[in-house]
DNA sequence: CAAATAATAAAACAAACGTTCAATTAATTC
DNA sequence: GAATTAATTGAACGTTTGTTTTATTATTTG
């Protein structure tokens, strides 16, 4: 046999991309074979090397994607001007919908970045430490207008974007917490994190298990 | 040839744990192959075999072992009888100064669960679960006792534990800041997180970057 | 409807994998 | 110092790995 019919490009690549991030999530990326991919598809191992010519370029251009995927979600999610403590809220907003959405391709691309050449895991680590500088700025103009109360802003920084993308570990959609309420719960606890000195029922966010009425409104 | 001088069983063994530990850590299990760990020992991979049975055995020993360290690091600090504040802080610093100590055999414990049989990947879980719930256990005596003002337990128990385990991904002993920096940051922002009541200058690590003149000394 | 192109299968490659086995030598015991 | 035990080597096993090549069939184009 030879191809296929009803065979197409497009929707083979879409389908090895998607069976991929979830192969590569559950077994890790040294652990999933070629073959082990293509069966997923539907389809015998040669044919992916008509999409990624290594095995390699299929997990950089997975993660690339994702990163870029970040990236541009906070630059839509991104308010044009407002305080910091605003600024923090939206970008807590979108971290935590991204990953929790994109569950399977962050653990990808948090777990296996020790399989990529030098030179594209430099590239990886450049988009993340872009994205994550955005933070920090946002953290240092709460500071510099007094709206926060900060030890160290690249500490800090840290030390949160590890909280929010933990979230992924052990939340399960559809379990005992919906989104909104870990949403609400996050943005609570790095309000109070970084000293945030405003209140944060401002962010329709503090207190959403009921304590306040109109919490869960995201 | 066959054995070699000066060879002794208990070092070799030791020699292989502490490589396997390193280079699990920087390539990964899958990725490390039985004879790249044997030529790190310095012997052949059949001499591997004698202290181990499969390499999943390894692994194993490894997480196992390590589990049991932090689980016995806590029991030699967890404070007799404390206020919830107190064994909090107890609770964070031996969480980040046990994990700072072994980043190598933490990342593996982390992050290669998925390459355990199903039966042993729960016996490690369990002996997770079990060092996580004396953190829900504190948390949840601190809101009884509203010394904490907290949403939910559980979901603050689980941000505190990634926040304070993230310290291994970016914290460098050596660079800018110390251990005592770093753990006395991390003190304050968690009990500020789980907004503590009391001044946090009571447990010495309140303002560690010289804003209080004693911050340092923990 | 013929020619060109796109998409796949099937088979094969050398290399690397975890693991086993028999042989061999060092250290220890009697 | 002979017998025993401990520690290791070197070679080999069958699998599996990522990848390449060639042939074959479906689809699109002219």
């Amino acid at each position: 046999m030879a191809r296929t019919t009803g065979s197409d490009g497009e929707k083979t690549e879409a389908a090895v991309r998607e069976a991929a991030v979830s192969l590569i999530a559950r077994l890790g990326y040294e652990a999933m074979s070629m073959r082990q991919l293509a069966a997923e598809v539907g389809v015998q191992a040669a044919a992916l090397y008509r999409y990624f010519p290594t095995k390699e370029d299929l997990l950089f251009t997975l993660m690339r994607e994702h990163m870029e995927g970040l990236s541009s979600a906070w630059e839509a999610a991104r308010p044009a001007t407002a305080d910091p403590a605003r600024r923090l809220a939206a970008y807590v907003r979108n971290h935590i919908a991204f990953h929790i959405e994109r569950r399977h391709a962050t653990h990808v691309s948090n777990m296996e970045l020790r399989s990529l050449s030098h030179e594209r895991l430099t590239q990886i680590l450049r988009m993340r430490t872009a994205y994550e500088k955005e933070l920090r700025a946002i953290l240092r103009d709460g500071v510099e207008t007094s709206a926060f109360d900060i030890d160290d802003t690249g500490l800090t920084a840290m030390a949160l974007i590890q909280m929010m993308t933990g979230v992924i570990v052990w939340f399960r959609p559809g379990e005992r917490l919906s989104i909104a309420e870990v949403t609400a719960s996050y943005l609570s606890m790095t309000m109070r994190l970084v000293g945030a000195r405003i209140d944060t029922n401002t962010y329709s966010a503090a207190r959403p298990f009921g304590r306040a009425k109109d919490a869960v409104a995201l």
